[in-house]
RNA sequence: GUGGGCGUAGCUCAGCUGGUAGAGCACUCGGUUGUGGUCCGAGAUGUCGCGGGUUCGAGCCCCGUCGCUCACCCCA
């Protein structure tokens, strides 16, 4: 029996998995420095806290979820997404009992049981953040900014960012009205006409080209924003602009999660497949309260860190980003390889990495290891150097050696390090 | 859930109109005694995804099945 991992999850791993760290660490560094916390939160939740989050009506909940009965019979879900999850430990450890906004971030694993394609997984990796308590629209474009330097910082260049404004209640029912409206004029197939009814927004959406030359016509929600939601997007693009923040406005961006209202934004990047979307997320005024918190505003965005990554291969920033050691320890005998281990650690108390050379091979093997690893120095430990208490610090990439006591190795390398 | 493409050594692949498998890379060992990268030599490695069928004979043909992959749908 060969086992395989289950379908359409993503692995990680070397040389890879290195490139993997460095993009999550970075998408995740900007918003610490702008202070927001960690929230380490399980994988699996409630059912129902995401059919009443996420809202029942969308894919996401109707037919993507992992969804299994526990030992008690309890129906459990793994986390499509991250927010609602987020938002209910906010909720249930009263950390909007605090001063607000609340500003945490998470990052790990979620899952959606889809059919697997190029930059989409069934177990995807995202980091997050939430910011809960605050309708300042000044909030809503730091937190563009943040994601925004996330995928700056890995030297990402081909993407741009697209917003909208999904605007209030009174603002999207007026629109729906009409929308529906103009929809009626079109006669669509089954499938698409039950998508039109749950959410006609999702028509702008459409790949087919009919469907898109119709769409074109149809009513914008743009232009049925109450004066408040008007006056909060222009905001929030001025704050953008002040920012440096280059941005699209795109009117008929959907989002497949219900929660949204209000600065809606999507990350896109223009070398991906047809899953070109590195980032997104928005504001959500009724979600709090919709699942038993508060009656306040957040907003947050979702980063997809395989596709993070997919973007910053298809750059091509990736070059020569392999992992080396600092030293490659070659003992010769077994008492030398006793000494080994505890010189190792002494060495690696300098914070240098070390590897050790396994396997009692002959030295040229030995040493052939030590090439491929790609570490910096070499030091052969055999009865001569024990004896004399002397090693030959070799580097590698130039062939060249110098003499150090043992005791002073560490040190030695530190110095040849620095260079 | 729907459609297209593909499944041969660890990896990338070749295998002509059917005659029971190969290359490159990687790997291991060696090229005189304890120093790598080049070069040379030797070696190990595959139920040709799986199951049926046609045939004297199938990696090559047919059917089924599983898997991978890309796209639709949807989204990170």
């Amino acid at each position: 029996m060969k086992f395989q991992a289950p379908k359409g999850v993503s692995e990680y791993f070397p040389p890879r998995s290195r490139a993997f760290e460095w993009v999550r660490e970075s998408l995740i560094a900007p918003a610490r420095l702008a202070g927001y916390q960690l929230l380490e939160l399980p994988v699996f939740e409630d059912t129902e806290l995401f059919t009443r989050g996420v809202g029942a009506s969308t894919d996401v909940v109707s037919k993507e979820m992992y969804t299994f009965q526990d030992r008690g019979g309890r129906s459990i879900t793994l986390r499509p997404e991250g927010t609602v999850g987020a938002l209910r430990a906010v909720i249930e450890h009263g950390l909007d009992r605090k001063s607000l906004p609340v500003k945490i971030f998470y990052s790990g694993a979620f899952f959606r049981a889809e059919r697997p394609q190029a930059g989409r997984y069934r177990q995807f990796y995202s980091v997050g953040i939430e910011a809960v308590g605050s309708d300042d629209p000044a909030l809503d474009a730091e937190v563009i900014a943040i994601a925004d330097n996330g995928f700056k910082s890995l030297g990402l260049k081909q993407y741009h960012l697209e917003i909208t404004s999904l605007g209030d209640l009174a603002s999207r029912a007026a629109h729906r009205i009409d929308l529906v409206k103009y929809i009626a004029g079109l006669k669509l197939d089954e499938a698409t006409q039950a998508r039109a009814e749950i959410n006609p927004l999702r028509l702008f959406d459409d790949k087919r080209e009919e469907i898109r030359a119709f769409m074109a016509k149809a009513p914008l929600l743009l232009d049925y924003l109450s004066q408040e939601s008007q006056e909060n997007f222009a905001a929030v693009q001025r704050y953008l602009t002040h920012m440096g923040i280059d941005f699209q406005i795109n009117p008929r961006m959907v989002r497949g999660l219900d929660y949204y209202t209000g600065t809606t934004f999507e990350f896109v990047h223009d070398l991906l497949g047809a899953q070109s979307g590195i980032g997104g997320g928005g504001r959500y005024d009724g979600l709090m309260k919709e699942i038993g918190g508060q009656d306040i505003t957040g907003i947050g965005f979702g980063l997809g860190v395989d596709r993070a990554l997919l973007a910053v291969e298809a750059e091509g920033l990736l070059k020569g980003d392999e992992f080396t050691s600092d030293l490659f320890l070659i003992p010769l005998g077994e008492d030398a390889k006793s000494r080994a281990l505890l010189l190792a650690a002494e060495v690696r108390k300098f914070g240098h990495s070390v590897e050790i050379a396994f396997g009692d091979r002959a030295l040229k093997g030995a040493m052939k290891s030590a090439d491929k690893s790609g570490a910096a120095y070499v030091v052969v430990l055999g009865d001569a150097e024990i004896a004399s208490a002397t090693v030959e610090l070799k580097q590698m990439s130039t062939g060249s050696t110098s003499s150090v006591t043992l005791t002073s190795l560490p040190q030695a390398l530190s110095l040849a390090l620095a260079k």
